[in-house]
DNA sequence: CCCGACACTAAACGGGAATCACACAAACGT
DNA sequence: ACGTTTGTGTGATTCCCGTTTAGTGTCGGG
């Protein structure tokens, strides 16, 4: 991961040339940081060292701090979109794609807590709405794939209380602040993490969807 | 509380003075830019400016900015811990006590944003364990007073699924959920407040508890 | 009258994000 | 061959931020 070799070619200049290569390099030294030390600590010139350029080159690439760590966070959230559709082709029923859906939310949003919180967790002081466009876009496809089953469920009569579009929003926002909680209060006396999450998941979808 | 503790006071040397006059009037000029402009937003400088004294002044009066904003916000949770300690005293059902907490809770979250942010969605970038130690000490006996009714409803072999504790910390992280998304996306399409509330707390007690 | 404690300030420090003015080589047009 | 353009970079600078340092003025006791 040292300095990249001058690169030998001389004939076809590139449409777009080491550009792309060192946007590479950027993106994979922000990663590494952001994910080890959080969306503060990544801080440009700790990147740029990393990479071995000046700070002012990051901004040939990004428009500015954000764009890095928000382009590393759609990769991030594009998985678990990818996650979400496979569920949702499956050829089970409506309850059991959304105890999926949101077991595997649950669990990405555990093994990556900084882009879970970059995402989901940042306040309107750390990031301005529009910055965010493409990665909300994501997510949204991340939650309008879940709510398909739900309305799926509401359609079919089964929801106890609430509409199909309510229900989903409910179940999204409860199991974000299981694991919002367990990554920002990580040091509480919690219970363990499985039992949380199967007590969630059996008690609202019992609560919410008559059998 | 937060009395100054060391106090060798050989004679009455002027224990109050403008000291703590000024550190009243700091508190209220920080509260007013908190409330308003949230915790990345009320800075020093804008402060002391509020006040009309120096940024260094603040530092006469506090040990640094967290203080600050975290006693304000002991402030807050002092008062849902009132709400929480009286409706623990009332003469009603256990299922009822938790349902009219968790309803405070939200409301509580809903109307002190800033508040709710800093205490409860502050990730360790922001603020270090150890300055939160009155603040955290404030929202844990809230969640005991909570958590009080929880176990007698476990105790009386009223749980559907899963221990009192965990059931207590799973209701607690549900509406932590709500009210977080509620509080950093707010320009989702979300159903009305009231209705997202009712399912919520309807869909986990039904869910959890047998009657 | 002096002395120390207090409340306070101006100036500075180090670190953050971001911008500016400029340098330098490769790729082209002629 | 020679400018010109374009992509890619840099060092210095700007503007905030929280916080620290060194110093000032004012007071109440001894």
């Amino acid at each position: 991961m040292t300095i990249a070799l001058k690169k030998p070619h001389k004939s076809a200049r590139k449409p777009k040339g080491d550009g792309h290569l060192r946007r590479g390099e950027i993106l994979a030294a922000a990663e590494k940081i952001f994910i080890a030390e959080g969306y503060a600590g990544a801080t440009i010139r700790k990147i740029a060292d990393a990479v071995g350029v000046s700070s002012t080159a990051l901004y040939m690439h990004f428009r500015d701090k954000d764009q890095i760590l928000l382009e590393i966070s759609d990769d991030a959230i594009g998985q678990l979109l990818a996650v979400n559709v496979d569920i949702a082709h499956r050829p089970i029923d409506a309850v059991s794609r959304v105890r999926l859906m949101l077991e595997a939310y649950m669990r990405f949003a555990l093994e990556n807590p900084n882009t879970y919180q970059l995402v989901f967790c940042g306040s309107r002081d750390v990031i301005s709405k529009e910055k965010q466009a493409a990665t909300a876009e994501l997510g949204d496809r991340c939650f309008e794939e879940f709510s398909g089953p739900i309305h799926e469920i509401a359609a079919a009569g089964r929801l106890r209380t609430g509409s199909g579009e309510s229900a989903a929003q409910v179940l999204w926002a409860a199991c974000h602040g299981l694991v919002a909680l367990l990554i920002t209060i990580p040091d509480r006396n919690w219970a363990p993490r499985e039992e949380l999450m199967t007590v969630m998941l059996d008690g609202l979808l019992h609560g919410l969807v008559t059998d």
